[in-house]
DNA sequence: CAAAGAACGTTGGTATGGCCAACGTTGGCG
DNA sequence: CGCCAACGTTGGCCATACCAACGTTCTTTG
């Protein structure tokens, strides 16, 4: 894109609307750049971060619980299988599904996956004040939990 | 999408950068939603807004200005030609250029958008009390200025 | 003043993310 | 048994955001 030619219109500027998605973006892009340290994209540390929380579970279960859609979840399964974090076996009990383990590499990965999302989390809250990052925190959760 | 089963990981749950998406999706869907009943796009939007505040200039002017790429212009002045909100003319004093000029057509379109916006805004923010919107609303505002 | 470079609008293409449809396989249930 | 649902998989679609190239027109500079 091009460089910026003086300010956004003032009716856009101040829009909660558009405050939410520039934080948004600005939070996607340090986050990306973060786990890209470690060759991975977000659904790969949400399906690493699933799995170490609740235990192996099939691909479709595992889609359900962080909203990846069945078919993106084969290739996220196939790219972290590749990489011997994760295992895909056949579940004996019902041969409709995979079962889906996180490997002991697949922990240490995801501890190393922690530690470049925490730091991304306070660069992205860096202009911010503790007290103030506490309650921004506090008001996007209720402005989530209000909605569901 | 399937229907969820059971909450994301807690990891994910409470990250910054995750609240500020869920928020920032939400107002997506809530703003095009309004956009929506009035036949355009945020894109369309953000076009006359400039207009109206700036008056008329060039489309590679006003892609710098509200971000959008000279490319995807081409389309957004063509659709607002259409409805007759714009109008694109060859500019005199450099051909290279087209100048691109609200109607009063567009002015009234415009002014019907900004109610459409400002519900959508009223209702995105709709599980907060009035002081904690505005709390948001500046938390949101220093985070982005902090930024440039 | 001529030549080189930059800006413009336009076309066409690419990458990405999210989503949907269809299929064969397998399991649950009447 | 017969039907329907869930699963994994493939393949595709659509929207957004970019980028590259081109011909035209202006600007700069040698």
């Amino acid at each position: 894109m091009d460089t910026p030619e003086g300010p956004p219109p003032e009716r856009l500027r101040m829009l909660p609307s558009r405050l939410a998605n520039h934080a948004a973006m600005t939070a996607n892009r340090i986050v990306d750049r973060a786990l890209a340290q470690a060759g991975v994209r977000r659904y790969h540390y949400a399906l690493l971060a699933a799995l170490e929380e609740y235990g192996p579970a099939s691909q479709a279960a595992l889609g359900r619980r962080i909203g990846i859609d069945r078919s993106d979840m084969v290739a996220t399964v196939n790219e972290l299988a590749e990489r011997h974090v994760v295992e895909r076996a056949p579940d004996p009990e019902d041969r409709r599904r995979n079962i889906v383990t996180i490997t002991a590499e697949g922990r240490s990965l995801l501890t190393d996956l922690d530690r470049l999302i925490a730091a991304a989390q306070d660069e992205f809250l860096a202009p911010l004040p503790a007290a103030d990052r506490r309650h921004l925190i506090d008001l996007l959760t209720r402005l989530a939990e209000h909605r569901d």
